[in-house]
DNA sequence: GCATCCACTGTAAACGTTTACAACACTCGA
DNA sequence: TCGAGTGTTGTAAACGTTTACAGTGGATGC
C-alpha cells in the first residue's frame, strides 16, 4: 500500500502538481481541472502527506494533551473538556502520557520539535529543569495544574486551600475533633499545595487533632494500604481526609476491612468529586475542583496563545465547591444501633447536593 | 522564541549543515566538529524539527492508539499495555479518541495522512465504511476489538462467547432462573457480540427464563436507567447480566434503590473486571477478557506488521476468565435473614479468587 | 489589428532535514 | 615523487508539499 503523492495525481490527470494543489485546496483552478483532480485523487486514493503539508504550512492542527496520570478519572473529564474546545477550534486533540516511562522533560521535549501547534500539561511533578525546558520551549504551552507565581506561563490551577478549607470546616461542623489527612506523595504539585492547605486550615481549629501521613500514590491501593496503617493505630482518629477520591475510597475500603462504620466510626472524604465519588457507598464527600471548568480554560488560554504570542501570561484560578454525601455526615445520637448501620442514601446519578 | 534551524547551528558552528547533521546524529566526523555543533546546538537551544526529519525519515517513531471511549477504565489499561510495549521500541504513543465529535473514519483518514507509523484501533462500531478505509489505508493497522474473519487486517478479539456462557452458568450453578442481560448498544461490536454470546449461553439452558434490555450507552448512568426499568417490572428477574462492569455497576446503585439485596434478592455480574468490581460493595462478579494481554498482544502485532508488510493477517484471540465476587454468590437458605443482609467480603486489592 | 486585461496554468523555489557523491587534505608505502 | 588509501568535509539533491512569479491563450476595447 505505497504512499500516492501529488505528483502522481498531477500526472493522472494531466496537469502540474501546483495545478493539482489548488484544485485540490480550493484555489483559484477552472472547473475543469478541479473535476479532473479530484477525480484523479479519488481514483488513486491520494491523501495528502501530513508531515510534508507541516512542513510548509507550518502548522499541524494538531494540539497536545500531555498527562501524567492517566488512571485517574479527572484527567479524563478535564481532556474532555479540552478536546471539545480545542475540536471546535479545528484542532485534533493528540493525548500523550507522561508515565514513569518518559520523564515530564522528555515529554516537553519531544512535542516541542513541531508535531503539535501547542499543547496543554499537567504534571504530576513541576521540578527546576521542566520550568527551564518550558520557559525557553518554542510552541504555546498551557499548565494545568499548580504553578510557581510570575513564572509568564499560561496557567490553570485549583483551589487546594479553599478545597482543605472546605472539608475541614465542614467535618468540624459536622462534630468531628480528630482528623488524619492522607495525603498522595507530598513531593507533587497537588500532595504539596494539599499538604499546606491542609494544615492552614485545621490551623483555624484551634481544639481539634490534626494528623498526616502519605499515602504511595494517589491510587485506591495507595490509599488502602496507608489508611490500613493510620487505622490499626490505637488511637484512631474519627475523619479522615483523604486527597483525591480514589485515595478516599481506599480509605473506604480499609475502614470496611476493620469493621468501621462510615460514618458511624469515622468519616472519609475525597477530592476531585469524580463520577466514583457518588458510586460508592456510602457516597463520598468531595470537593469539586471544577476538572471540567479547568480543562475548558486551559484550551481558551492555549488557543488565545496561539492566535498572540506576546500576549501576558495569564493565570487563571477556580473555585472549588463541597459535594456532601454519605460519608462524612454527622454522626448521629446512636439510635439503637446495629453493628453495621444502613445508609439509606440516594443514589446521586443524576442530581447531587452542593454546599459551596 | 522563534524556531531554530540546522543552517544556524551550521553557521553558528562554522561548519556545512551537512557536518552539522552528522555530528549530531552521531555519524562520521571529526571529534573537533562534534565538539563545535554541540556546542552551538546547546547554545541556540536547538531542537530537530519533527516534520523535516519526518518528512525526510520517511518515519516519524509515533505510533497512535485510537479509542472510541476512553471513559471506560478497561481503554485505560488497554492503553497502558500499549504503551508499555510501543515505548520499549523507542515509540512514542499518542492517544487519539473518536468520540461523538470525530468519527472513527476520519480518524482513521487523519492518522494515515503520515503522523504516525502505525496505528491501534478501537472502534465502537466496525461499519463497511470504516472496513474500507481500513483497507486501503497506507499505515499498519491493528483493531483491538472483534473484525468480520477473512479482512486480511491485524485483530485482537476478546472471546465473547465464552464469557457469557462463564456467567450465564456460573448464575444457574448457583440457583438463579431468571436472567436479564442488560446490554450495551447492540449496534456495537461489544453490545452485537455479547447479545448473541448470551442467546447462545442461555439456550444450553432450557430451563431458565433468559430476557434482554439494552442500556443507551456502556456506562454507569445507562446501566443505572436501564436496571431501573427492569426492576419495576412486576416479574422481577433473579439475576442480571451487565454487558460491561459500568453497566453492572449501574444496575447495582438501581437495585440498592428498589431496596433489592444483593446477592440474595438478585445476583449482578459485570464484564471486564476493571479495578472497580473490586471496590464496589458488594464486589461485582465479572469476566476478566484480558485487557492487558490484549493491548500487549495489539501492540506486539503493530510492530510485526511495521517490520513486515507483507506478512499474513493474524488473529488473536484471547480467553476469557470468570472472577466470582460477593454479587453473584448462592441465595443462600434463608438465615433468619436482616431486611438488608451484611455481605462480609475481604476487600479484593491484592488478591481475588478465579475460577475460568 | 493591436494592446490590454483576465482567468488560468506551469516552472521553480521554498520549508528543514538527511544523505549520496565528489572533493579534499593527509599519511603511508613504493 | 607519485598513487592509493583513509578520514573528513562540502555541494547539492532529495522528501512531498505550497506558492510567488512568469507565462499562456483568448476575449475585449479601441
Amino acid at each position: 500500500m505505497a504512499r500516492v503523492t501529488i505528483t502522481q495525481v498531477a500526472a493522472h490527470a494531466g496537469v502540474s502538481v501546483a495545478s493539482a494543489s489548488r484544485a485540490l485546496n480550493g484555489l483559484i483552478a477552472s472547473p475543469q481541472t478541479v473535476a479532473k483532480v479530484q477525480h484523479a485523487a479519488e481514483e488513486l486514493g491520494y491523501v495528502a502527506d501530513a508531515t510534508a503539508q507541516s512542513l510548509k504550512r507550518g502548522r499541524t492542527n494538531q494540539l497536545a494533551y500531555a498527562v501524567a496520570d492517566i488512571g485517574n478519572p479527572v484527567y479524563v473529564e478535564m481532556m474532555t473538556a479540552v478536546e471539545r474546545v480545542v475540536s471546535a477550534s479545528g484542532y485534533r486533540l493528540v493525548l500523550s502520557s507522561m508515565g514513569t516511562l518518559s520523564s515530564s522533560v522528555d515529554v516537553v521535549r519531544d512535542l516541542s520539535r513541531g508535531y503539535v501547534d501547542g499543547m496543554i500539561l499537567s504534571p504530576l511533578r513541576v521540578t527546576d529543569e521542566l520550568l527551564a525546558v518550558l520557559a525557553k520551549t518554542p510552541v504555546p504551552v498551557v499548565v494545568l495544574g499548580h504553578l510557581p507565581d510570575n513564572r509568564s506561563i499560561d496557567n490553570v490551577r485549583a483551589d487546594s486551600r479553599t478545597a482543605m478549607r472546605l472539608v475541614v470546616d465542614h467535618l468540624v461542623a459536622e462534630g468531628r475533633r480528630d482528623v488524619t489527612f492522607v495525603n498522595g506523595p507530598s513531593d507533587t504539585t497537588p500532595g504539596a499545595f494539599r499538604r499546606d492547605g491542609f494544615a492552614a486550615a485545621v490551623a483555624a481549629h484551634p481544639k481539634i487533632l490534626a494528623r498526616s501521613v502519605e499515602a504511595e500514590d494517589f491510587t485506591i491501593a495507595a490509599g488502602y494500604a496507608a489508611a490500613r496503617l493510620v487505622l490499626s493505630d490505637e488511637s484512631r482518629p474519627d475523619a479522615i481526609v483523604a486527597a483525591n477520591d480514589l485515595i478516599g475510597i481506599g480509605v473506604i475500603r480499609a475502614a470496611e476491612d476493620f469493621g468501621l462504620s462510615i460514618p458511624g466510626d469515622i468519616a472519609v472524604t475525597g477530592i476531585d468529586n469524580t463520577e466514583l465519588a457518588g458510586v460508592v457507598r456510602p457516597g463520598l464527600t468531595s470537593v469539586d475542583l471544577g476538572a471540567e471548568e479547568r480543562g475548558r480554560a486551559a484550551a481558551e488560554l492555549l488557543l488565545q496563545r496561539i492566535m498572540d504570542a506576546e500576549r501576558p501570561a495569564h493565570t487563571i484560578a477556580v473555585a472549588p465547591s463541597l459535594v456532601v454525601r454519605g460519608s462524612s455526615l454527622a454522626r448521629r445520637p446512636d439510635p439503637a444501633s446495629s453493628p453495621m448501620r444502613e445508609h439509606t442514601e440516594h443514589t446521586d446519578l443524576n442530581e447531587e447536593r452542593e454546599a459551596g
